[in-house]
DNA sequence: CCATGAATTGAATATTCAGTTAATTAAGAG
DNA sequence: CTCTTAATTAACTGAATATTCAATTCATGG
């Protein structure tokens, strides 16, 4: 005799649900695919719930890219790199660049959906550029580290920032074009040994610093 | 007292009229809002003849796809790199690579979409693999030619080559977050300089190549 | 305890969607 | 000139779409 027992919650709660569940939807069937209907469907709630806390569908669009974006901030602000001797520190950073869980985060399929659509949305490019400015300071003040200690050559720590902001993300979008595990991994090695080479990172071993 | 004057055209013709228009509307308006209504109004024909040619849409997307890459393919086989003297040709190659006129042959924002779409249509997936393989190859030739001449110390010129088409990639998504000129253009050459510097390419002057 | 407002629903809206079927038009072959 | 065939349109269908609006259920604070 238990009745539905269907859960009130607030929009504090309710709001971001709805938002995984977009997310969910986009990853498994495309931003094309990602209808109000299906959302509400696999939440079991009623599409116009959604309409009462979005108003419109683009609307839910730029509040999901804003939660994506803010998650993002989030695992930034926690990286941890421990190491202060420059050599480990500069390996571990690698290595949590190109980690699983760097990449498991968030589903680079529906990145691809929403990056497509910060072409034609002025809101959402702003969105994503501010992230990218933010990772590229993050990773701009390591680098100042790094030559500060004279382990790496970079010109401008900005600019390199930039440019490896952009193989992380080159990287990530063809991960998932490798199938097999050990090319998989090999190509993973190799990103590494590619920058520390476009740094200009010298070794520990044979201290040789001319010029 | 003219007739509207239709033309009529074959299949070869019209074909690939309708995939350059739905193209077209792709990047205007997101996959998600390139309809077989929207693509017709915008050639002035029915849509029905859509479904002619293509009998469903997931079809035509398909088609789409290899329309787009045959043209990169094409472009590939096109690339003039002139020169034989290496250090002129690494330059030239790059030059290339990072020029506007390859950025422009198709509109990264229709890319970006049909990206996302290759995470969940195996077909298309493989499409874009065969693409890939094809650049990288394309690479590795012209980096063992390098080796060859002893201008650069990569690895496997294979390895490199992905690396080297991840960067390409990595680039290519985010130039248009760029907007001012000048940025842009210290971008791109900071771009370069990354290449050569993990490449481990020795400039002509001071040829010092001890080990 | 009741009044106010938020959470939620139901039914109805007009619109757009991909796709079907049948008819019409024109081009090319004989 | 006619017959055949391919190109094209017209008129539909049914399902799915986003969105609206009024009604209802609940929580809570005065």
């Amino acid at each position: 005799m238990n009745k539905p027992l269907k859960i009130r919650k607030n929009a504090e709660l309710r709001k971001p649900e709805i938002l995984r569940s977009f997310y969910q939807t986009i990853v498994e069937e495309g931003i094309e695919g990602a209808s109000i209907g299906k959302v509400a469907r696999r939440m079991n709630i009623h599409p116009s719930l959604i309409m009462h806390y979005f108003s419109t569908k683009e609307n839910m669009m730029t509040e999901l890219v804003n939660y994506i974006i803010n998650e993002y901030g989030n695992l930034l602000k926690n990286i941890s790199v421990h190491h202060d001797e420059p050599h480990e520190r500069i390996h571990q950073l690698l290595d949590v660049l190109w980690s699983d869980e760097w990449y498991r985060l968030t589903d680079v399929s529906a990145d691809f959906s929403m990056l497509s659509v910060s072409f034609r949305h002025e809101k959402v490019n702003r969105q994503f550029r501010h992230l990218y400015a933010q990772f590229g300071k993050f990773l701009a003040k390591e680098l100042q580290r790094f030559m500060d200690a004279g382990i790496i050559a970079a010109g401008d720590p900005d600019v390199s920032a930039e440019v490896l902001v952009s193989l992380i993300e080159g990287y990530r979008h063809f991960k998932h074009f490798y199938v097999d595990k050990d090319s998989s991994e090999r190509f993973r090695q190799e990103m590494k040994r590619a920058v520390l080479n476009m740094l200009g990172y010298r070794p520990k071993r044979a201290g040789a610093g001319e010029k």
